[in-house]
Formats: C-alpha cells, sequence, structure tokens
DNA sequence: ATGAAAGCGCTAACAA
DNA sequence: TTGTTAGCGCTTTCAT
C-alpha cells in the first residue's frame, strides 16, 4: 500500500481511503490512485485490515458434514446470503461429538478473525459444538429442535412428523413404525413428532428402527420389515432412508404402498423420481441457511437472540395409500401359507 | 497477549513462543503462561499471527456449487485433507462464468490471508476462474480434463467414458446416444470419451442430448428418447440424469434394460438401489479431494506443478444389457404397429 | 480534503 | 532461555 501511495503521489491513508470508499477524496488523487493500483495489481490485505479495524467479513460455519443432502444445501444457503451481504465463508468440520474433535475444531475456527459463526446442529458433534462456543462469540444455531436461549433458525420438524404420521394414520393403518436416522440429541424432533401422532391418536407406538445415514441400511431394514405382515406403513427419517426401505421390501416381493406405505422426509430431488414417488415432507435447507445468516447479522450488529422457524410442507405422492384389506396381498398370503 | 504476559509475569514474546511451542522454554515458565492462558480463556487473534509471520493456515476452495453430489464430496475430501494437516478451509462460490462474478469472487477470495487455492474446474465459472488466477497465487485445479501447465488433480473421464461406450458396443448395440451435463469447456471428457468410442468401433455418432443438471430433466429426456425404437443404449453424463431418463422411459412403458439400455457416470449412493441398479463408473470424489489438497501443499512448499491422475473403474449392475432381437419388444411392437 | 502519528496483536531478529 | 526492539500492512485518530 505504501507503493501504491509513493506512485500516486499521495499519503497511505489517502490510499485506504479511495480504497475503502468511506471518506469523500478528490477526484484526481482518487484517480491517481486507482491508476497506481492497477499499474501494480494491488490487493489489499485482508489480515491487516482486520487487525487494524477490528471488523472481521468472515463467518463461520461449523458442521458435522459437507456433503449430505441437507448439510450441503443449508451450507449453500449460508454462503449465499453471506456473500450478498460481502461476507465470505469459512467452514469447519467437527468429525465426532468427542471433546478433542469439537475443541480442536472450534479452536481451528475461532482463532480466526471471524465476524460470527453459523452451527448446523443437526447431529450429536453440532450439538456439541453449539453449546462449547464461548460467550464471547456471535453465534447461531440451525437445527430441528429448539435451543433455548440461543439465536437460532429452524425446521419444525417435529410439527412436520406430526403431520405425515397423521396422515398415514388418517389412509387407515393401525400404527406406523419409524425407521430413525442418527438423532442430534436423545431424541429428535422426527421422533418425537412420530410418537406424539401416534400417542394422540390412542395407538399403540411400536419399537424403534435404527438406521444411520447409508442408504443400504434403509434396504436391509426392509428385508427385516417385510418378514412382519404387521407392518403396513413405515415412516423414515429422511429420503434416502425411505428409498433403501423400499427397494428392500420390494426385493421381498412386497409392494410399495399397496402392501406397505412408506414415507420419507427432506424432498431430496430424487424422491418424485423414484418408483413409486415418494410421499415426503419437504424442507427448505436453502432457504434456513439464508435466514441462519440474517440472524447472525442481526446479532453483529448488537440486536436479541431471536428464533426464525419454519413449517415445512406436506407432499403427498405415490408411496403411502390405504391399508390393503387383509388377505389381499399376494405375496403376504404366500408367506401366511408357509408359516 | 499482553495481558496473559502480565499475569504470569513474563514477557510477549514468551507467551508467544510456549504458545507456537517452536521455541524451548523453562518449565516454569511455560507453566505459568499456560495458566494464565486459561484463566484469561485467551485465544490468539489470526489475522495478527498471519500479519507477523507472513505464514497463513488458510486454503480457500473456489468452485462452481457447494451442493451438488460430486462438487460436496470432492470439498469434504479437501476439508478432510486440510484439517489433519493443521489447516482451515474457506470456500469462495462462483456463480456463474460472467467476468464480473469471477472476479468477485476471486477478489474476495484472494484479499483474505490464504496459503493456496483449489479451484474445482467442474464447470464454465470454475474453469474461468482458474484462468484469472494471478500467476503469485498458489493454486491447484480439479477436474476431468487436463490443464496444461497447471498443478492438478484430475479423474480420467475421457478413458472411463470410452471404456464404458465400449462396453455398451460389446453388449451388442449398433450405437450409443449420449446424454450430456453442462460442459466445462466446449467438450468435457466424458463426450470425447463417448466419441472415441464410437468412433474407433467403426460406429455412427449420433446426435448429442443436452441436459442441465436437475434430474427431472433426464426424465423429460427420456420421455423424447422413447418415441424413437432406433434408440438401445443411452450413456448419461452422470447417474442422476441417468436416473432421470431411465424414469422417463418407464414412464413410456419402456424396459430397462430389456429394451434400452441406460448407462450413468459416478457411482452416486442411491445408483446400486435404483431399479435396475444402473451400471457405472466410479469416481472418486473425496480421494480427488485429498489428492488435490496435497499438490497444493507441495507447491506451498516450493515443490514443481505436477498432475494426479486417477482412472475411474467401471461398475456393472442391471441396467445395460444385450438389446432386445427385433420385434421381440411388447411396447415396441405396439408403437410400431401404430406408425 | 489531506497528512502525520499512533496503534491493532502478534512474530522475528537481536542482544543479553 | 529470555527480554528488548522493530516491524507486518493496514485504519483511526487528530491536526491542519
Amino acid at each position: 500500500m505504501a507503493d501504491v501511495a509513493n506512485l500516486a503521489g499521495v499519503s497511505v491513508p489517502t490510499v485506504s481511503r479511495v480504497l475503502s470508499g468511506s471518506v469523500p477524496v478528490s477526484d484526481e488523487k482518487r484517480r491517481r490512485v486507482e491508476t497506481a493500483v492497477e499499474a501494480l495489481s494491488f490487493r489489499p490485505s485482508a489480515a491487516a485490515r482486520v487487525l487494524a479495524s477490528r471488523r472481521p467479513e468472515v463467518v463461520a460455519i461449523i458442521t458435522g458434514d459437507t456433503s449430505r443432502y441437507g448439510y450441503a444445501h443449508t451450507i449453500r444457503g449460508v454462503e449465499v446470503a453471506a456473500r450478498s451481504a460481502g461476507y465470505t465463508v469459512m467452514i469447519t468440520v467437527v468429525e465426532s461429538a468427542d471433546p478433542a474433535d469439537v475443541d480442536a475444531a472450534l479452536e481451528a475456527t475461532l482463532s480466526q478473525p471471524i465476524a460470527g459463526v453459523v452451527v448446523l446442529a443437526f447431529d450429536p458433534q453440532g450439538v456439541a459444538a453449539l453449546h462449547r462456543i464461548p460467550g464471547d462469540i456471535r453465534a447461531v444455531a440451525l437445527s430441528g429442535l429448539r435451543e433455548p436461549g440461543r439465536a437460532q433458525a429452524m425446521i419444525d420438524e417435529t410439527r412436520a412428523a406430526h403431520e405425515l404420521v397423521t396422515h398415514l394414520l388418517q389412509l387407515g393403518h393401525r400404527t406406523v413404525h419409524h425407521v430413525r436416522i442418527p438423532p442430534s440429541r436423545r431424541e429428535d424432533g422426527r421422533t418425537t413428532g412420530w410418537r406424539r401422532a401416534l400417542r394422540s391418536a390412542g395407538v399403540e407406538v411400536p419399537r424403534l428402527w435404527d438406521a444411520d445415514w447409508n442408504p443400504d441400511t434403509g434396504r436391509r431394514i426392509g428385508h427385516q420389515l417385510a418378514t412382519d405382515p404387521e407392518i403396513t406403513a413405515v415412516f423414515c427419517g429422511n429420503d434416502e432412508i425411505a428409498m433403501g426401505v423400499i427397494r428392500g421390501l420390494q426385493d421381498r416381493e412386497l409392494r410399495v404402498p399397496e402392501d406397505v406405505s412408506v414415507v420419507g422426509f427432506d424432498d431430496h430431488p430424487l424422491a418424485r423420481l423414484w418408483t413409486p414417488a415418494l410421499t415426503t415432507v419437504r424442507q427448505d435447507f436453502f432457504d434456513l441457511g439464508g435466514r441462519g445468516f440474517d440472524l447472525l447479522v442481526e446479532r453483529i450488529e448488537g440486536g436479541p437472540a431471536r428464533l426464525s422457524s419454519q413449517r415445512p410442507a406436506l407432499v403427498v405422492r405415490e408411496s403411502a395409500g390405504p391399508p390393503a384389506p387383509a388377505g389381499t396381498s399376494p405375496t403376504r398370503n404366500a408367506v401366511t401359507a408357509l408359516s
């Protein structure tokens, strides 16, 4: 910057003023500075600017993964909103909820000159990271469950799951089974909504089926589900698991939705292309990310820790229908005949 | 840091030495410093460290998207490798190949104190960004096509596509149609490999079908493909488009692979669950990201601009088979009878 | 509108 | 092994 000032024949602060555009500078000097900047292809140092001004323009995202559907779209939502507000985005991944991993990630992030942090608290490591963020750091949580006392953008999974399960019950199913994805806490919103919907309908709450993030696991669970002829409706923690479950059921010659109804959660881009097309709940992750960033800006500017909640929409397609009248399923009759 | 030095009764540089661990410090002072750091919950400022040491520990990723399958996994690969080497990752998205967008993204990134840049050059904006990076910035390109003179990690798409198309030809198809995804240049590696495979087999090269990134577009193209009974084999630019094409074909009562064989590219996690399971090519994006980061470190340490190439593996599943003997497809006979 | 002077919080070079 | 001194490249006073 000193070089630019020399070449333009002005002082260093004047160059700074031209570059930041905050304070008026005479047209002539401005032009001389601009020429010099061009000639030297000068790029200001963000490190020095942050050091001197104490106003970082980077926001950090702390997340448990970057590649899974919901995460990737949420991150993109934050990134787009941040970029249009002139911020750059830094990403830190917390590999596990192990305190060593969490602290390493936080240290790496918080020592950077950042304006604030957006935490994707969809999984145990995200929740753990959120809870270990020092009080002097501006942070907002993104999740499906309420984080009391925190600025937070959420998607109301509990209500959405309730609505979805109620839909299944209204179709005439006696109960609904749940294949859950790894929960962020002891119990996540999808599971709570499912349980409440069953309870308020006065219906038996069956055992839980636990899946990981891998759709192949859904397929294996589908194979197990196929052995119990009482099961006619299954609510899966996300669309990818639902696709696996459907495939597993089909492997065993069961028809979806005639023999068993299967619903997912998320409205994955492939959900509508699946055979049968998935009945699910649409979550707008991109929007979630954008809202999260907006809340962070409010906090940076000294506002209160607000909550922004969004209600996801039920998307009815082909994978759920009324249960088959007893004795109607060819495969199940065969299975029964065998036993 | 001055506070810590005061509390511990040592000088500021001594605190710095304890924190960086580079220079020996007496056990007693080290302990005093550590206690003081703890007591004040002191976090060093990365901005100041970078400014003073001129050794940034952030690598930037420049990319056209963060949420699509291949991109998300590549980014994760870079992130994991970077983290284990003690680097933090910053992400900048280039929205389009429009010079204004490209320059804005580059400026935002390059003014940050970064050690180097990894560019995902899978699309026109990535390629444009790559070409506009100043020579004094350490950069590596990640892509499916050779970028002469650059440090680069690539997946050899051209060979993989060649192999896949040859596989189809060997199954007995007269030719293979290609539904391509948006190319990074005039022609990308997948298309080139397809064309070459057809040429070297002495076979007619049919018109191209252009898709965007949306699987629904694949479905629409499937509908069009279904109207031409000469088409028996289709190579799609990625698995998601292939899933759309298959669904489109099925919408028109055509059977895959009996009536038409469809293959994809990537080995998406849902590819094996699709009905029929997709024949495709496995690309290891995670590994690509890791190799890219390693090359960047080599460059930062003063090494040459190397090329690291990986050959993706053919994955044969159910969606491709021999063409049906003429007059054998129920649907196509019906169509022919109509015309 | 402009320049001089004084830091921002840290590390590097040197001397002790 | 330790402290002193001198910056890193900017922005922010405060004069003028």
